[in-house]
DNA sequence: GAGCCTCGAGATCT
DNA sequence: CTCGAGGCTC
């Protein structure tokens, strides 16, 4: 139920910068409309370097709050212009704690795609979100330039945060710090793993029977991207036999050479969980 | 029967 | 927030 205002009543305003607030539809909290505002500023840096997103030790709640008043910081991007010397200067910083924070910044700049995307703070981008957008885009710039319908053809994705995601990158402040991170060396596209720490890696999987979710060349791809390999035929290397409907001869054959299971829902499992 | 709305469950985000 | 179920309209 919307509220109806009388004629001089105000909305309520921002309490840091006085700004005008807005209540998205159906929400029962305020949020100040000025992205400008202190506290938003502050708030974002302070979600961009917390544990889960670029994970930057040395900067929290506290320093977050003097760099913004010292000027030495506008908006994330501009951590990683800091030079040491500049730190040092600050209140209770000394050379060394200047050079643990630039050494942690500088960390920071090879973080995993979806942290990336968790810590640029677009609203309704979690990190559950964030994790599933790592998966499907292999890089800030192929989100960025991405469409509101291929976003919602991605399960799980919605027209709110569709267009949460497009309107953030159409932003030109947020293209300009996607720019500057670029030109700073912070890592916008995924992670290169090494065939050996892939999560399937020196793995050997066959199929037998019917599987509902895909198609066996699907499945053999999902296992191939995973690092795993597969074989038509069960023998002493074969770590796992995916049995789905319908099984062959191969049951029997992994039956015999005490081969490990696996139906479709412990398959799907196993893929989940990457 | 396609299109649109509401509602509730279950997951996610603030 | 997303998504599917169920009810309504045309």
């Amino acid at each position: 139920m919307e509220k109806i205002l009388d004629k001089d009543e105000k909305w309520p305003a921002c309490p840091v910068c006085g700004a005008e607030v807005v209540k998205p539809e159906g929400e029962i909290m305020y949020y100040c409309s000025n992205a400008a505002c202190p506290a938003q500023v502050q708030q974002r840096l302070e979600h961009f370097v917390s544990r889960g997103a670029m994970d930057i030790r040395g900067i929290g709640e506290s320093l977050s709050a003097i760099l913004l008043a010292e000027g030495l910081v506008k908006d994330v991007a501009d951590l990683y212009y800091l030079k040491a010397e500049q730190l040092a200067q600050l209140e209770k910083m000394g050379d060394k704690s200047a050079d643990n924070v630039i050494t942690a910044i500088n960390n920071s700049k090879e973080r995993p795609l979806a942290r990336v995307i968790f810590a640029l703070g677009i609203r309704h981008i979690g990190a559950e979100t964030a994790e599933i957008l790592a998966t499907e885009f292999h890089s800030i710039d192929e989100l960025s330039n991405t469409s509101r319908e291929k976003l919602m053809s991605i399960p799980t994705i919605g027209p709110k945060i569709a267009d949460s995601i497009v309107t953030f990158f159409q932003q030109e402040v947020n293209r300009n710090i996607i720019k500057r991170l670029r030109e700073a060396g912070v890592r916008l596209e995924k992670e290169v793993v090494k065939a050996e720490e892939l999560p399937l890696a020196g793995m050997e999987f066959v199929i037998t029977g019917h599987l509902e979710a895909f198609t066996r060349q699907e499945a053999g791809a999902r296992i191939k991207a995973l690092g795993g390999s597969t074989s038509s035929n069960v023998s002493r290397k074969t770590s796992y036999l995916i049995v789905g409907a319908d099984p062959g001869s191969k049951l029997a054959r992994a039956q015999a050479l005490g081969t490990k299971q696996l139906n479709e829902e412990q398959f799907l499992e196993l893929l989940r969980q990457k």
